[in-house]
DNA sequence: ATCAAATTGACAGCATGTTGTCAATATGAT
DNA sequence: ATCATATTGACAACATGCTGTCAATTTGAT
């Protein structure tokens, strides 16, 4: 067989993109178990976040659409937080259907605990390390990313288009 | 609510993980539309390399202790890939059981097909991208993922214990 | 005011990965 | 040789995400 030629930067990139799949599985796990005992999963912190981002309380579709995830996976997710107890619906004047969402007393003292953990976590994770470099990685990685999506439309919402 | 310092680091740590998850997505993506009309997904692709990676056919078992999956995950896929006739069992002399999985010629085809175009693919995104950078990116995500891997036994097997 | 198009939640089906349980099979210590 | 233990594949339940379809509701162009 022949040897096919691979220049550095392809090789590097290889590296690289074992890396991120090392590392997304490592932060998933890491995630789950910081917030497992607060009765949370990464998903369902992640959606809390959603939710309490924005001031005003918001239908379903529009924190999916801010979050990046399809309506109907958060759908999901917020059908089962409410189960739990920490979101709840609340009528919405412009829409019948599009109810609205918003934390519960216990979702938001749940959220700030995970959050609160969240930080701590993060400044071990990142202890000695410079940030420069750290900031560097994150540039070649944001780069990558860009030239992968850049080049589609970003649409995350029904694909029926 | 007082607030709380955080460090630079940490500040940019968390920059660096929301990009690993956003390039972790794009990758995935990537990688399905990638294969998608050689007749595999991302999962399986992964899955055939990991078949082909050895010289002598092995079990499921010791597959997935390779690709660092469960052992399930890969057996679910493998079974797929068999009815897809991408792969074939042949009987093991040491274990009545555990089989012998091995790509078919035609699973093979579809593997070189993925690699070949993989390899361009890698290609384009390396482009114009120093090799220093990306390698240096590497470093500082290997150093976050063994942080967080290196404290735990590396089990990837039933945690029956 | 009317009617086509877009938005939205419900429901269902699929892909992927995890975990737990079970039975068959090896392995290893005695 | 025997028996506890480990390995292994099958099966099933669950979590997470995606997509497609449908009906209710809004919106917007006319």
């Amino acid at each position: 067989m022949k040897i096919k030629p691979t220049s550095d930067s392809a090789k590097s990139m290889t590296g690289l993109i074992l890396e991120v799949f090392r590392l997304n599985g490592a932060l998933l796990e890491a995630g789950d178990s910081l917030v497992s005992d607060i009765g949370l999963t990464s998903a369902r912190w992640q959606v809390l976040g959603g939710i309490a981002y924005s001031d005003e309380p918001r239908p379903v579709a529009w924190v999916a659409q801010d979050m990046g995830l399809s309506r109907q996976a958060v759908q999901r997710i917020v059908n089962d937080l409410k189960k739990a107890g920490l979101v709840e619906l609340q009528p919405n004047p412009r829409h019948a259907r599009a109810k609205l969402v918003l934390l519960t007393k216990e979702g938001q003292r749940r959220l700030a605990q995970a959050s609160e953990r969240q930080a701590k976590w993060v400044e071990e994770l990142a202890k000695d390390l410079d940030p420069e470099d750290i900031a560097n990685a994150a540039s070649v990685i944001t780069a990558a990313s860009n030239r992968l999506l850049g080049e589609k439309s970003i649409r995350r919402q029904d694909p029926k288009t």
